[in-house]
DNA sequence: GCCACGATAGTG
DNA sequence: ACTATCGTGGCG
């Protein structure tokens, strides 16, 4: 793994932009591996930004995929899944987990890329995590929660994602997890993650 | 108003 | 394989 900048440099790095979040679910999906997470904390007591390299996602498409909390329309939950792109998604699953995603597509059509796994750098790496290995556990590190739902990613807001220029090695595509339910849905690759990373969830086969 | 059910993860 | 725990959305 080559060195990285510091995590106050790279709290200066531009966010990426409305436009990298404006295109199509899978394309953006596949390039947000690699890309560096920023997490920048307002309580004095931790530090102001934490840092962690993505390295496995899936895609969300529109109403059209039976996996997707899209898929029964614009409701309350869902609705900023049909909004403008670059915001933050994040919901409760199980009563007791948080996952976090960043809306996709042109405004008025639904799209979400839900983070799956990243690798602690910075001072979440000092701390002595290992990985954060699946959704729920990386909002639990992080400090997502629903009241950072709707976030503008753009800006220098609670979460932004800056590319370090760091390019993955190689990026694999499998089916998706937890979605036995979707029928002809489950079946197709939407999930993305760099193969063999020791942060990728589950057996990160190659 | 009710109630079954998760885009999960830790324990047995 | 079992289950904690609660917001969401389907249904009445």
């Amino acid at each position: 793994m080559p060195p990285v900048a510091s995590p106050a440099s790279l709290g200066r790095l531009a966010p990426l932009p409305r436009a990298f979040f404006a295109r199509d679910t899978v394309t953006v999906a596949r390039e947000l591996c690699g890309k560096l997470l920023l997490r920048r904390h307002t309580a004095r007591t931790s530090p102001p930004v934490v840092t962690a390299r993505i390295v496995e996602v899936e895609a969300y498409l529109g109403e059209r995929d039976a996996a997707s909390h899209a898929r029964r329309g614009p409701t309350p939950r869902a609705a900023i899944m049909f909004g403008p792109p670059g915001h933050l998604y994040v919901y409760l699953i199980y009563g007791m987990y948080h996952c976090m995603n960043f809306v996709t597509e042109a405004d008025g059509v639904a799209g979400a890329v839900l983070i799956r796994a990243a690798e602690p750098l910075g001072d979440l790496a000092s701390a002595g995590a290992r990985a954060l290995s699946g959704p729920g556990k990386l909002c639990t590190a992080l400090g997502v929660t629903l009241s950072e739902k709707g976030a503008d990613l753009t800006s220098d807001g609670p979460v932004a994602v800056v590319d370090d220029g760091w390019p993955p090695p190689r990026i694999a595509a499998s089916p998706r997890i937890g979605v036995a339910y979707a029928g002809r849905w489950s079946r197709r690759r939407l999930r993305f993650y760099i193969p063999g990373h020791p942060a990728v969830s589950g057996r990160g086969e190659a």
